[in-house]
DNA sequence: CGGACAACCTGGTTGC
DNA sequence: TGCAACCAGGTTGTCC
């Protein structure tokens, strides 16, 4: 489900209430959801810590705990962390909850059971297998057209597919993966060390640009997705290509068309990206 | 290296 | 209405 701009409203809008609070308990409604460590032993090192703050790196959203810890959470397709008040109604599929010092709960949803939770230390965060091995931020200035043509450089694999791959550059997925190959005019099947300079910049470009879009859109919401808060994004209303199957190309009117690609769905414009 | 596919899950949509 | 097939924002592992 999220992709880097929809973590990153995510991570923005708990900012607003959580820092300063203490997680007084956790209760587990089903703990397949925490990776690590046990659920007990889980439980036990969180409580009592204060949220100093939340980030994120690639798709992981990252909460700082007072004593040195750092939890990670990667919500995979339908995961959610809402902030809400005691009264709510549970959410169907609610695993865990935070019980906060303020009488407000942090409550992880996740419809397909796919996401996860960790509880590191700051310094295990390199050894984590994920976090570990993300490649550079798309958005931050290590990731340059030079980076892009060197993680090029060699690859036969697919544009699409390497786009995908989270070694390469941290938090794109399926929708602004698309998006950015259609905005750069590339086709999702073009072997990646075939491009030319001009279309590594066009493609590093799109990459910014739309991840940019996305968030100042609030990300997007095709179904499950909400920001801390329980708020749908619109970015949705921006899309190109991503499910627009049939539908005229706002570029060119060409119809847009749909492979699969390693068991995935790709959009694009077979008008204007060759 | 690269690609296809299954596995992990539930639920919504589509088509007969 | 019923039911099967297919689809879904992600990642990991296996096999060829």
């Amino acid at each position: 489900m999220p992709e880097l701009p929809e973590v990153e409203t995510i991570a923005k809008s708990l900012s607003a209430s959580l820092p300063g609070l203490v997680i007084e308990k956790v209760e587990v409604l089903n703990s397949q959801v925490i990776a690590a460590p046990g659920s007990g032993e889980f439980c036990r090192l969180v409580a009592g810590r204060k949220i100093l703050g939340l980030s994120r790196r690639g798709k992981y959203l990252l909460m700082s705990l007072s004593g040195d810890l750092v939890l990670a959470v990667h919500l995979r397709m339908t995961g959610r962390l809402i902030h809400t008040g005691p009264g709510e109604p549970l959410a169907r599929h609610t695993h865990l909850i935070f019980f906060l010092q303020n009488g407000t709960q942090l409550r992880y949803a996740d419809t397909r059971r796919f996401g996860r939770l960790w509880l590191l230390a700051p310094g295990s965060l390199s050894t984590h297998p994920g976090i570990g091995s993300l490649g550079v931020e798309p958005l931050s200035p290590q990731f340059t057209p030079a980076y892009l043509a060197g993680a090029l450089a060699g690859r036969r694999t697919r544009l699409k597919s390497l786009l995908l791959d989270q070694r390469v550059v941290a938090g794109l997925g399926n929708i602004y993966a698309d998006e950015a190959l259609h905005r750069a005019g590339l086709h999702p099947l073009r072997p990646a060390c075939t491009l030319t300079g001009e279309e590594v910049e066009a493609l590093h470009a799109a990459i910014r640009e739309v991840l940019r879009e996305g968030i100042a859109a609030r990300g997007t919401t095709v179904r499950d997705y909400t920001d801390g808060r329980g708020q749908a994004g619109t970015f949705q209303e921006k899309l190109r290509v991503y499910r627009r199957q049939g539908q005229p190309c706002p570029r060119c009117g060409k119809p847009i068309a749909r492979l699969v690609l390693g068991g995935r769905s790709s959009y694009f414009c077979p008008g204007c990206q060759r």
